[in-house]
DNA sequence: GGGTTATGTTACAGATTTGTTAAATATTTA
DNA sequence: TAAATATTTAACAAATCTGTAACATAACCC
């Protein structure tokens, strides 16, 4: 599982909570408490999944929902409301504020869990699944193993992290410095041709004789996965 | 535990967490929305055991339990009905469909789970068995024996606990955090290098000169159980 | 072409992770 | 309570991985 959420709640206990149990289950997870910020963070680093408390201290939920599905780049973004239990579900949907699912306050925490995998399946099956899939390169996630026409393969925990991310959207070219921050992490300070070189050894290892390699570069922008 | 579970429910929300939580235990679940389907898909791949929901959009679950234990290549598979509260189980159980069990909803997952072990361990022992083989290992659990090659291995209390866990999916690889909070326990007042010790250990016991180790390690992930 | 910049590749030092042993604690058994 | 068994920790060795620098090659631009 790879799959990076966003949450958005001011509720300390609440954003704590689901950010333990989605880390336990393998999601990267960040947030925020406010709206404003909110916004800012999920342009700059973009997630895979939302979810967004109602109220809010400042912009409300149905406000950054709205704002949300209005920007090109981040409106095919799954968002799921969060609703406590007074805010009567029916009349938020009337709202229709574009989000792909509700969740009404105190929610049952594997019912989430679900639906948050139901929605990630549904916009990147890649992200979510235990197999991630292209063209003939297979990665098992649960024995943690990639193969190539049936072939396995034998990677490093780096050079797997990295197929794993790339693999999720196949052919979008990602930069050094986005391949640094969602690989390597945000602390650390690495140089960024030091993705050039695990590239490498990655294209080394999936590599099969005679055939184009699966890892593409462009030029002054970065690398995707592809043939 | 590699039981084929069919589950029929179209409340999308229920039928999610049951599969969910069923895979989480090792079966293999199936499922549909509608009866007509259903009926169709039983009698294709046979499953195991049956989870029937009482109040289905097309036929109801009475009809199609009926339908089910007259035809006699599928009436042995046991039956759990699921009705909801109002349905008054005494009226239900007066129904005589043949179900094997009921069991009222809301209902606790760890009760079904209780029930649906029950059933196949009466109808299937094999399936649930006290028995665990990976290849030419073999767990007795009932006499707590170990051994591989007819060859009886002498375990300790954890590494015995430790194998019994990796054995439940094999080429899974665990963690050793999940390791030690799934054999060790909640008191996580123990290192996570106790646990290459005990793997260690483990190696060494169910070890056979000549013959690859049973245990995998996968660098900076964790362990499983594959050769 | 010739200069410039970006990328590919390799080798190596240093860092990290794992395997293993032994000794220190803790627990059970007799 | 003493002896036997188990468990945990610590320590060091071995294996593996990582980042950087250096140089090679390729792509771009005028």
């Amino acid at each position: 599982m790879n799959a990076h959420i966003f949450v958005v709640e001011d509720e300390k206990p609440i954003q704590e909570l689901l950010q333990y149990n989605l880390e336990k289950e393998g999601f990267k997870v960040s947030s925020s408490a406010n709206g404003e910020e909110a916004l800012e963070t999920i342009k700059e680093k973009v997630p895979d999944l939302i979810l967004l408390d109602w109220m809010l201290p400042d912009l409300s939920g149905i406000k950054i929902c709205r704002y949300l599905k209005q920007d090109k780049t981040v409106k095919n973004i799954p968002v799921i409301m969060l609703t406590a239990k007074g805010e009567e579900e029916d009349k938020i949907k009337g709202f229709n504020t574009g989000a792909e699912d509700y969740m009404t306050k105190p929610f049952s925490f594997p019912e989430l869990l679900v639906r948050i995998k139901s929605l990630l399946k549904r916009v990147k099956p890649n992200i979510v699944s235990d197999e991630a899939i292209y063209l003939d390169l297979k990665i098992d996630r649960v024995s943690m193993k990639v193969s190539r026409k049936e072939k396995e393969i034998n990677l490093g925990p780096k050079e797997y992290k990295l197929l794993n991310f790339l693999i999720k959207q196949p052919k979008r070219v990602y930069s050094r410095d986005q391949l640094l921050e969602q690989v390597w992490g945000d602390d650390i300070n690495v140089e960024s041709r030091t993705v050039d070189v695990h590239i490498t050894r990655l294209r080394q290892a999936i590599n099969i004789d005679g055939v184009k390699p699966l890892i593409r570069t462009v030029r002054s922008a970065g690398y995707s996965l592809e043939n």
